[in-house]
DNA sequence: ATTTATACTGTATATATATTCAGTATAATT
DNA sequence: AATTATACTGAATATATATACAGTATAAAT
C-alpha cells in the first residue's frame, strides 16, 4: 500500500465522511465544496491518484462512482486473542496470537487491548474457567481486588491483586491453589494489565 | 414501520445489493436494468413509495441520492439483553429488554438470539456469576449437561439439564442450591433455550 | 362510487456530473 | 537537466441522471 500525501489523505477522509453522512459517495464538486477547491479538476486528479495507489476504485462514467477498497475501508476492528503460556510475557507478537476476534466498541464498559485465553482453574471461584477469554486492559495502575495479569520473572498468571504497605500478594480464587507473596528483591515483578471483562465460547 | 409490498421489497433489496456490490447506490436506470423495468418512472415511483414509508431517504436533485434509513439498513445487528426475572418467561417483548448490544457474527461459535442477565449464584461453579450475560439460543432440543433456560409454570431459571427416561432434573452448579425434579403432571415445563456463550462486563 | 395506492410503459428535458483540455507552479525523482 | 508527481485554477462539454408529464390498468380503501 503506497503512502498517501497529506492532501490525498484529506480527500480520502472527505470521501469516508461524506459516505457516512449521506450514504452515498461525493461528486467532484462535493469534494471541492468540502475542501475549498475551486476547480473540479483538483478533486479529479486527487481521485485518480487515490485510485492509482489502490485506496479507491472509480467506475468510469458513473456519477459518484467511487468505491472504497478493502484496505481503505474502516472495517470493524479486531482484537487479538493471546494464549496464556506458562513462561513468557503475553506480548502482541505474532507468535503468541491465537486469532483475532471482531470487536465492537461498546462491548465492554472500559476499553481493552487484548483477550487472554485462560489456562487452569486458579480463578474458578471468580467465575473464570479454563479457556475463557479475559479482556485485558494494559495498565500497571491496579487496585486491591482487581483481577490482574501479573508477570513474576518469566511466568505470567491471572490472580486477584492485593497490596498492603510494601507487601504484594497474588490471590487465587480457588482453595486448591496457594497465595503468592512477591519478593521484590529476588523476583522480577510486573503488572501487565487488568481484567475488564470476559467472554466464554461454549 | 409500514409494510412493504412484494415489489417494493424487491426494489429495496436491489438497492442494498447494488450498494454492497458497487459501494454506491443505483440510479433509476440501474434499478430498471436489475429488475427488468422498461421505464425509469417505474423505479422512481417505487423509490418515492419507499421514501414515504420511511425505508429510504432521497436527496432531491442528487444523482444516486438514495440513503438507507436506520430501520432498513443492514447495520451490525444488535442483540437484546433480557433480564432474568423471577416470574414470567423471558420474551422479546420490549418491557423485558434491558438494552441492545452490538453483535458481530463470529463472536460465538453458534448463533444465538439474546443475552440473559443472570440473577443469583445458582450456577456459580459453572463460572456463571451474578450479572453475567449468557448468550441464549432459542431451542427446545437440548442434551444432558447443557445449560438451559427452563420455565416451570411462571418461573424461569438457568440450570444444567438432565433427563433419564421420563424423569427430568434441573441441576444447579452450587451446593447451596437444591436439584429440581420436574413433575410433568402438576407443573407446566418448557425449555426456552440453551446457553452457547457468556459475556461478563467488569 | 370515488378516491388513493400500486404497478407499470413511454417520452421528454433540465441539470447534475464526469471528464478532457489548457494553464501555472513547486517539489521529488531519475 | 529532464521527467514525473503533486497541487491546483478555469473553462468547456458530452452524457449520465433525476424527474416531470401523459397514459393504461388493477386492487384497496373510504
Amino acid at each position: 500500500m503506497k503512502e498517501l500525501t497529506i492532501q490525498q489523505k484529506k480527500v480520502l477522509q472527505c470521501i469516508k465522511f461524506y459516505i457516512k453522512k449521506t450514504g452515498f459517495p461525493p461528486t467532484r464538486a462535493d469534494i471541492c465544496r468540502e475542501l475549498g477547491f475551486k476547480s473540479p479538476n483538483a478533486a479529479e486528479s486527487h481521485l485518480r491518484a487515490l485510485e492509482k495507489k489502490g485506496y479507491i476504485t472509480i467506475e468510469n462514467g458513473a456519477s459518484r462512482g467511487i468505491n472504497l477498497t478493502e484496505n481503505s475501508a474502516e472495517k470493524s476492528q479486531t482484537i487479538p486473542v493471546i494464549g496464556l503460556v506458562a513462561a513468557g510475557s503475553p506480548t502482541l507478537a505474532d507468535e503468541n496470537i491465537e486469532k483475532h476476534i471482531p470487536y465492537q466498541e461498546s462491548l465492554f464498559l472500559s476499553e481493552f487491548d487484548y483477550f487472554l485465553r485462560v489456562k487452569g482453574l486458579s480463578m474458578k471461584d471468580a467465575g473464570i474457567m479454563e479457556d475463557d477469554l479475559v479482556a485485558i486492559k494494559k495498565t500497571s495502575e491496579v487496585r486491591n481486588g482487581d483481577i490482574v495479569v501479573a508477570r513474576i520473572d518469566d511466568e505470567v498468571t491471572l490472580k486477584y491483586f492485593q497490596s498492603s504497605g510494601d507487601q504484594i500478594k497474588l490471590i487465587p480464587a480457588n482453595d486448591d491453589f496457594e497465595e503468592i507473596y512477591i519478593n521484590k528483591e529476588t523476583e522480577e515483578f510486573f503488572i501487565e494489565g487488568k481484567s475488564v471483562g470476559l467472554i466464554r465460547e461454549n
